[in-house]
RNA sequence: GGCCCGUUCGUCUAAGGGUUAGGACACCACCCUUUCACGGUGGUGAUACGAGUUCGAAUCUCGUACGGGCUACCA
């Protein structure tokens, strides 16, 4: 029988969760809720020097925004905790030691001069990076060159230490990845990772696997950056927990800029975000923009997220997370990477706005609104500016730019648009205009577009003559949805007003 | 440099040896629209290259080229 599904996040908490890591939980996510499995968050930060305040709460927020919500976590608990390899750090020397009296591991005394000194005297044109490697380590300070009387006192000294892992010399390490095959590596190629560092903190190579075994994690989803990694990982299973008990690896294609991997420098250059929401740098200050901020839905994320290096062999593009749980399978996912397109994004993001419920999205415009300072604004209303302006919005943030007219009275007109061929016959057909719509007791576009056309036909007006005009009368510029809907949401006296306030400038 | 992964329209991708190589985004044209969009119809556009296996290759194998990743007491 198979095993629970149990599958992890393991982020470190350095700075904005880009779109590669959130699709690495979607991944997770869905892989999991398919199997009716658990979904474990834990937090990756042995390295405090790269350790970022604030970073951690951040990638629950992300998560929450994203409506992927982990079973287990730091916040949330578990019977696997503690989840922050931070306060797991007394776990791991023991497994270390273990490797060391097994013969799979030693202690290194190496300073980092020494290190230093070793990759540039080593350095050739064949070997441009050296490492510490099978051929190097009879050359270090480590206890395989130093007596055990010697080593002995040095660790009673505290001497500075760390244990690396003792890769064989020659051998061939080969696992089988759920997206890309069989993959082999030559040990003879592989360096001795370190395992704990000076300050007794795992580096994440033995965290990792002393954590998903403890934690029980049954397929391990990860960014293809760490394949190169992966014999240390199959080696340290091999000698810690066998080879049976290893989770099933799947290395995920990488997420591509216009030049390689996508950073933040890419957002910043080419004005798309690549963090799920923003994230201020607590140093720096410096904020990067995030996908939330921009105006995306966390439904046209996900679903644009699932579709880069996935799809289920339909012409489906659109799909919700419960289609997504039910169609998803790892071994659909390319194994080549995906280069970003923002424009296709977008497309996700328009596509999404149109599919959802009024409700809910009135619920997100109302924010998108509060944020510019329009509040308080009565739902009905709203609703009927939703309903008009919808199918012209991409962005969530649109909705202001498409509706703020509605609320404020334009003090400023495109006078240029107008001017040109304005006239004293216009202004007279604006003038009944006004004494008619005054006396209209039915306020509906289609009403009011009936008696603009009379007019104009008994004044003998092109109605495209006016018509113009009218639009920025009531809107400020040669923009907006039908100008017959907009009157008939402004009401009769702020479109009188409206016409009468502009009919002075013009 | 070494190791690993990859390569179908500009981009994301479909095609489990036999298709006029399909779809979506973007782009272009036309239609709709007396604004701007949305929408509709159509169009331009791809199997990196070279060998092999096969009656037949985008699909299998090998080589080359190109792209990417890794090469820290970072993850």
């Amino acid at each position: 029988m198979s095993k629970r599904v149990r599958v992890r996040f393991a982020p470190s908490p350095t700075g904005g969760l880009h779109l590669g890591g959130v699709r690495t939980v979607l991944y997770n996510y869905l892989f999991a809720k398919q199997h009716k499995g658990d979904f474990v968050l834990r937090i990756e930060d042995t390295d405090q020097s790269r350790y970022v305040q604030g970073a951690e709460e951040y990638i629950f927020e992300c998560l929450k925004w994203c409506g992927m919500e982990p079973d287990e976590s730091p916040l949330k608990g578990g019977n696997f905790g503690p989840y922050r390899q931070s306060e797991r750090k007394e776990i791991y020397r023991k497994y270390a030691e273990q490797l060391i009296k097994d013969g799979h591991a030693y202690y290194a005394f190496d300073t980092l001069e020494e290190l230093e000194k070793m990759r540039h005297d080593f350095k050739t044109d064949q070997n441009t990076s050296p490492q510490y490697d099978s051929n190097i380590r009879m050359k270090m300070r480590n206890s395989l060159t130093v007596s055990s009387e010697d080593v002995k006192n040095l660790l009673e000294k505290n001497t500075p230490h760390v244990i690396r892992i003792k890769i064989p010399g020659q051998e061939t390490v080969s696992f089988v990845d759920m997206i890309r095959g069989e993959v082999h590596f030559e040990t003879s190629v592989v360096d001795d990772k370190v395992l704990l560092k000076a300050d007794g903190m795992p580096t994440y190579h033995l965290a990792v696997v002393v954590d998903d075994y403890l934690m029980k994690i049954s397929h391990a989803f990860r960014g293809e950056e760490w394949l190169p990694s992966a014999p240390v990982h199959i080696l340290l299973w091999k000698y810690l927990f066998g080879l049976e008990n290893m989770p099933q690896w799947a290395h995920l294609p990488l997420i591509l800029g216009p030049n390689g991997k996508l950073s933040k420098r890419d957002a910043a250059k080419y004005g798309f975000p690549v963090f799920a929401m923003s994230w201020a740098d607590p140093k720096t200050g410096e904020l990067t923009e995030g996908f939330k901020e921009k105006g995306f839905l966390p439904e046209a994320f996900i679903n644009l997220l699932a579709l880069l290096g996935w799809n289920d062999g339909s012409e489906q593009e659109i799909f919700t997370i419960e289609e997504l749980i039910e169609k998803f399978s790892i071994e659909r996912v390319h194994s080549g990477g995906a280069k970003f397109d923002y424009e296709k994004a977008k497309w996700f993001n328009h596509e999404w706005i149109k599919k959802l419920k009024i409700e809910n999205l009135q619920l997100k415009v109302i924010e998108v609104l509060k944020v510019k300072g329009l509040s308080s604004i009565e739902d009905s209303l709203l609703e009927k500016i939703i309903i008009l302006i919808k199918d012209r919005c991409t962005l969530l943030t649109d909705f202001y730019d498409q509706s703020y007219f509605f609320f404020n009275t334009p003090d400023k007109w495109d006078v240029d648009a107008v001017k040109p061929k304005w006239n004293e016959s216009k202004k007279l057909f604006f003038a009944e205009l006004i004494r008619d719509f005054e006396l209209t007791p039915d306020w509906k576009a289609t009403v009011l577009e009936n008696n603009f056309k009379e007019i104009t036909a008994v004044n003998e007006i092109k109605p495209g003559e006016v018509l113009l005009p009218l639009r920025v009368m009531l809107v400020g510029g040669k923009f907006g949805p039908g100008v017959f809907n907009i009157a008939e949401i402004l009401g009769k006296e702020e479109t009188i007003s409206r016409i009468e306030k502009a009919l002075k400038i013009f």
